[in-house]
DNA sequence: CGATTTTGACCCGCGC
DNA sequence: GCGCGGGTCAAAATCG
């Protein structure tokens, strides 16, 4: 694994998520990020998402309540597709961002499977499917670039990795401790001591 | 040669 | 009940 080489070199630009989610970071193509926790209720557009910016972003975590502080669904008929389906996923969290790239695989430090890809309705684009690779890990991707802007890429991430990045196990093993703005790391850690 | 991608088929929930 | 839209499976192809 070499996602600290930066094995996407024409990504060379600011979005390493392996590395590190840090406000010193280019946040300029960040422009904005969807949170939720439980499922996307409508398709409708980013009205029924909770936009929050980076800076809330960060706060919101920070104080623990990761994604509970602005991901307020005012229409309650929010319905989990997937938690109907076979027993699969229990549905952790759904974390989406919505990034400025050109590529629409960023490389956040975990190795991803694909397994899906279909057209979507409302966009000329179709979406990507992906898996986690690790095994027993379970997390899913969805990536679709901006049905308007197809200069941005919707990335969706589906539940919670049940083990770190490649790359934070790395960054453990330095000196420094991981970076606490580290969103793997976070969540990794947020997870184990709340749902266990 | 194993791992990953591709791609069409299949499945399922939902609205009509 | 049917069709649509979205998500997943799995076999074949491709890649490293």
């Amino acid at each position: 694994m070499d996602c600290l080489q930066n094995p996407n070199p024409s990504s060379a630009g600011p979005y390493h998520f392996g590395e590190s989610i840090d406000p010193s970071m280019d946040f300029d193509e960040f422009s904005d990020y969807f949170m939720l926790d439980y499922g996307v209720n409508d398709h409708q557009d980013s009205s029924s998402l909770s936009i929050v910016s980076t800076e809330k972003f960060m706060a919101d975590r920070s104080t623990g309540s990761s994604g509970g502080a602005t991901s307020r669904n005012s229409n309650n008929n929010m319905k989990c597709r997937n938690e109907g389906r076979r027993n699969k996923i229990e549905m952790g969290h759904r974390v989406a961002f919505r990034t400025k790239s050109e590529l629409e695989v960023m490389d956040d430090g975990f190795k991803w499977r694909k397994y899906g890809k279909k057209s979507v309705k409302n966009s000329p684009n179709p979406r990507n499917y992906y898996k986690c690779s690790s095994g027993g890990c379970n997390v899913k991707k969805r990536v679709e670039r901006d049905r308007e802007d197809s200069s941005y890429v919707i990335t969706t991430y589906d539940g919670v990795h049940n083990h770190e990045s490649p790359c934070v196990v790395y960054y453990n093993q330095m000196p420094t401790p991981v970076d606490p703005n580290n969103i793997w790391t976070l969540r990794a850690s947020s997870q184990s001591s709340a749902s266990s």
